[in-house]
DNA sequence: ATGGTAGGTATCCTA
């Protein structure tokens, strides 16, 4: 059985249907994990998904800023929306896909402009946020779930994962500090980052690219900010991954590009499901 | 070194 996954920062669902489609179309997902929806549960377009072939969704969304929403071909069950550090933002859900899949949707904050703490309480959300994780997943390890974690993770974890290693030492989503934290939870269920197991570490991967540049491909100065990561039980079963990086190209973008991950999995996981 | 753009919303906050 094969299994398409796709995360994806749309920036604001209701703007950007027509790119939403292209992204369905050229990714072929069976579920779609999107972030930055930007909507309250009852303003979201169920129609316009549900007829893109995605029938099945759940929403995690607030009006103006943040939510996410999974979006998917085949039923989906047990959804919780989940929230940390006594924060109501809608940044996280887990769903269950057919074979007992746990499936975990992520926006962490992106944690503003000022790398310290003590001064700045959205880079504190930020760490608390990853430290809470930290502890949910570490508690968890070894327990052989087939786990699925997606999302705008909001840091760039390696030096190819940014356009200048040195210069962004200082900037927010590749301080120290946020690259540590994103590493202990990554080793806290021993998880397998999809895209680096297909792309060598030398080699520059971007998954999102500043409006602010005049020509994003021209300066391209990216970072990859968006990951998949499979859980030791899912990870041998991984076949492909891509980033969509020319979907930045396309008309009226999001400043982030979906990141795809393909599976082939053990027919026997579904027939034990039915 | 600085400021640059985009989205939601209705004034500036967030990214």
């Amino acid at each position: 059985m094969r299994l398409r996954i796709t995360s994806w920062n749309i920036n604001s669902i209701r703007i950007r249907l027509d790119l939403l489609a292209r992204v369905v179309r050229h990714c072929r997902p069976d579920v779609l994990c999107l972030q930055e929806t930007k909507v309250e549960n009852g303003r979201f377009p169920r129609h316009e998904v549900a007829a893109l072939g995605l029938p099945h969704m759940f929403l995690h969304g607030q009006k103006s800023w943040h939510g996410v929403a999974t979006l998917a071909r085949l039923p989906l069950r047990d959804c919780e929306a989940v929230g940390w550090c006594d924060v109501e933002d809608c940044r996280h859900t887990i769903c269950f896909l057919p074979g007992d899949i746990e499936l975990h949707n992520l926006y962490i904050p992106a944690g503003g402009d000022i790398p310290d703490p003590e001064v700045n309480p959205k880079f504190r959300h930020k760490l608390e946020m990853l430290a809470a994780l930290t502890d949910y997943f570490a508690a968890r390890r070894g327990d052989g779930a087939r786990l699925i974690l997606v999302g705008d993770l909001n840091i760039a974890p390696l030096p190819t994962d940014v356009w200048n290693h040195r210069a962004l030492l200082k900037v927010v989503s590749h301080t120290p500090v946020e690259v540590e934290a994103l590493t202990r939870l990554q080793r806290a269920y021993d998880f397998v980052d999809a895209v680096r197991t297909r792309i060598p570490p030398e080699e520059k991967v971007f998954t999102w690219w500043s409006y602010r540049a005049r020509d994003w491909r021209k300066s391209n100065r990216g970072r990859r900010l968006d990951h998949i990561w499979l859980s030791p039980a899912l990870a041998p079963y991984l076949r492909e991954v891509e980033v969509w990086a020319e979907a930045r190209g396309l008309e009226r973008p999001s400043d982030h590009v979906p990141v795809t991950a393909e599976l082939e999995l053990p027919e026997s996981w579904f027939d034990a499901a039915v």
